[in-house]
DNA sequence: GCAGTGATCATA
DNA sequence: ATGATCACTGCC
């Protein structure tokens, strides 16, 4: 499956997370796909580093990382080991935007690189929201203006619920 | 509209 | 060692 479809098929589906013994769950709406080494707003354009070394390893882990030295950011990696691929999940149900997500979800550096399984407390279910394509919307990504050709794609998905 | 905030990365 | 950059948010 390609990244853009893999994007699409975490729409609808629950983000589970065990926090001292409680479950928080809610339904992706939002997601940005990052998309190869060629994606001019992804953060594996220039290669492999410390931070990014996550999208290169296989999928089914979590790529998560500081932003604006405020805000935790929560990847999904997909794709083959050695193609840089993630998804970046924007919003649920109950809470808008990549920053207030992952406060509410209590999602910090300490899930980077763990894989995304209940054994590391953090985990996708199966759909739990049939999804049509009349309530799927594609827009261009989000605070990348330096992306150049790639700034506008349609890399971005949200369901409307 | 833009300041805050600090890890990360390139340059040296 | 230093400086620029940044997949955001909230307040002006």
């Amino acid at each position: 499956m390609n990244t853009l479809k893999e994007a699409q098929s975490l729409l609808g589906r629950r983000l589970m997370r065990r926090w001292r013994g409680k479950l928080i769950s809610s339904v992706i709406t939002e997601v940005e796909a990052y998309d190869g080494p060629m994606d001019k707003g992804s953060h594996a354009f220039r290669g492999q580093t410390k931070r990014n070394a996550p999208m290169f390893g296989p999928s089914g882990f979590w790529y998560v990382y500081l932003c604006y030295g405020v805000h935790w950011m929560l990847n999904y990696v997909v794709g083959d080991e050695g193609y840089p691929a993630a998804i970046l999940i924007r919003s649920t149900s109950d809470v808008r935007g990549p920053g207030k997500l992952t406060a509410h979800f209590h999602i910090s550096g300490a899930q980077n690189g763990t894989m995304a399984a209940p054994t590391s407390g953090l985990w996708i279910e199966d759909r739990a929201v049939h999804v049509t394509k009349n309530k799927m919307k594609t827009l261009p990504r989000v605070g990348i203006p330096y992306a150049q050709d790639w700034k506008d794609r349609p890399m971005r998905f949200i369901l409307d619920v």
